[in-house]
RNA sequence: GGCGCAUUCGUCUAGCGGCCUAGGACACCUCCCUCUCAAGGAGGAGAUCGGGGGUUCGAAUCCCCCAUGCGCUACCA
């Protein structure tokens, strides 16, 4: 049965941090594995060395398991297939290179980058398309030997057919047929003893029995020569499924590493560490992400990781490429941050506060967490709302106190109305509704009214998580200091109205 | 330039020949609720399915052409 299980693999370049197209690639390989009571593989495709980023690969598992995308096989845990890491597989590329090249299959190329470089000048002066002009691939045996005793280090390329055409079915958008005349013959082995990606991928995935490939749809154009690697070993192919880019919200061009602003200059996380950073759930981007290229039907988009395995499908992946929503993963992530348990909430928001460099216990937090919960988008968003909960409001515009239909009087009387009730209010939720209210009353204003100079007086601003709950937590000495310094400011400010 | 992939409301999508005078979600607007803001509830506006030809009794759905967008065209992946 062996033979019938499914085995998938992520393999990314560790070149630079994990994206969010990364990621979707990732997640629907694991999903898929998933789904099939199947392997997900994490291999490192390490092969270039010129390009090669140290910290990226810590990048990559960390992004990964903070999404609860977790490999069977790979770094860190093993596999009865590895070594997962390409640059630790080089005896077995070169193996196979040199295999192709007995067969006939192959050939050593000694042209230097100069030549190449001034050869695609020339085609592109002639308005032709570019690839390599295959002089190596009629070399003479003197011709070789003067190369190799010039110590020129070839290169090993791949005879592509000259004629016919190579197709290949894709689960996703059916089969792709291409003109061989349009293929050139690409590098297999560098000069540095590394594989390409084509070479590589191709023997490992075979090695390690991969039976279902799903990557991004810019490998579409290689794999007809990825199928001729495949014939000419005599191996099976596997499965493809090339998945839709992801593009930039503005829809034009695809989402890379690159940053990207929103109009007002705002900076689009792309990274997964910066959407982490951001103050987004992983739960949430793991549904979000799923939602990238697939859906379920016309109407569930919240889905637990178990709803998504149970029903995800390649079938069902859509063929176009796909712009990200930062609205709508605002709105996810809302979902979510409403859905969790308090306590929960207020572990997550600890550490981002304490980043801010705000210190509170989680006793605390977890009383001021219900009054923000359904108020932010994102964990970071809790940090600008809960400000005054760590300092006392100052130098704000002593307008600001004034509500829509009051004047600077009625806001300095309402204003002492709460300094006197609150001196022996009750500093529950309650409580302070209750003499708020009585006290609204008493003057005769509407209770909005009278609450808007009381709620800038204690959080410094017009827009507050609800008033009494913020008063009960703040306590009756801060509250009491923040009105009397919101009274003196506006007396400041209205010199003629003061007493 | 060549080759490839794609094309349904602003955005993400449902749709796989009749259930579509195209459904849902985000965003937007209005109203309700309401101490502000949110959240929630009720509505609204928004696509003749890129364009043009076919096939068919009937097409968003099948075929062809064109346009546009994106991707590939490295000793990068």
């Amino acid at each position: 049965m062996a033979s019938n299980t499914v085995r998938v693999r992520f393999a990314p370049s560790p070149t630079g941090y994990l994206h969010a197209g990364g990621a979707r690639t990732a997640l629907f390989n694991f999903l898929f594995a998933r789904h099939h009571g199947g392997s997900f593989i994490l291999r490192i495709e390490d092969t270039d060395r010129t390009r090669y980023e140290p910290d990226a690969l810590a990048d990559i598992m960390d992004s990964l398991r903070w999404l609860g995308i977790l490999w069977d096989e790979g770094p860190e845990v093993g596999g009865p297939y590895g070594p997962y890491f390409q640059s630790e597989r080089l005896h077995l590329y070169k193996h196979y290179a040199e295999e192709l090249v007995r067969m006939g299959a192959a050939y050593r190329c000694y042209c230097s980058p100069e030549r190449l470089e001034a050869m695609r000048q020339e085609q592109a002066a002639r308005g032709e398309p570019p690839g390599y002009d295959r002089h190596c691939r009629y070399l003479t045996a003197k011709q070789i030997a003067d190369y190799e005793a010039q110590g020129i280090v070839p290169v090993i390329r791949l005879m592509s057919p000259l004629e016919g055409e190579t197709s290949f079915h894709d689960v996703i958008r059916g089969t792709i047929t291409v003109d061989n005349r349009t293929l050139d013959d690409m590098v297999l082995l560098k000069s540095d003893g590394y594989p390409t990606y084509h070479l590589a991928n191709v023997v490992d995935d075979h090695l390690m029995e991969i039976t279902h490939i799903m990557r991004a749809d810019e490998w579409i154009p290689s794999t007809p020569r990825h199928q001729i690697l495949y014939k000419t070993l005599g191996w099976t192919p596997p499965i493809y499924a090339h998945l839709p880019v992801i593009l930039d919200p503005s829809g034009k061009g695809k989402m890379s590493k690159r940053k990207k602003r929103t109009p007002d200059g705002r900076e689009f996380p792309v990274l997964i560490r910066e959407f982490r950073a951001a103050g987004y759930l992983p739960e949430a981007m793991f549904n979000f992400l799923a939602l990238v290229g697939w859906s379920y039907d016309d109407k569930t988009e919240i889905l637990t990781p178990e709803q998504i395995i149970a029903r995800f499908d390649l079938p069902a992946v859509n063929a176009a490429p796909a712009a990200f929503s930062y609205d709508k993963l605002d709105w996810m992530n809302g979902v979510y941050i409403r859905a969790l348990p308090a306590a929960d909430l207020a572990c997550r928001i600890q550490p981002v506060l304490a980043q801010a460099g705000r210190d509170v216990d989680l006793p605390t937090l977890e009383r001021i967490v219900p009054l923000i919960q359904e108020r932010i988008k994102t964990l970071n968003d809790a940090v600008e709302m809960t400000d005054f909960f760590f300092a006392d409001p100052q130098g704000y515009d002593p307008r600001l106190l004034i509500g829509k239909k009051m004047t600077p009087e009625a806001t300095l009387e309402a204003l002492r109305r709460a300094l006197d009730v609150l001196q022996t209010a009750d500093f529950t939720e309650a409580g302070l509704e209750e003499s708020l209210r009585a006290a609204a009353e008493s003057l005769g204003m509407k209770p909005g009214d009278f609450f808007t100079p009381v709620r800038v007086a204690v959080t410094g601003k017009t827009v507050s998580p609800p008033l009494f709950g913020t008063l009960a937590i703040l306590g009756r000495d801060r509250v009491l200091r923040r009105l009397g310094y919101a009274l003196r400011l506006l007396s400041q400010a209205n010199p003629t109205t003061s007493n």
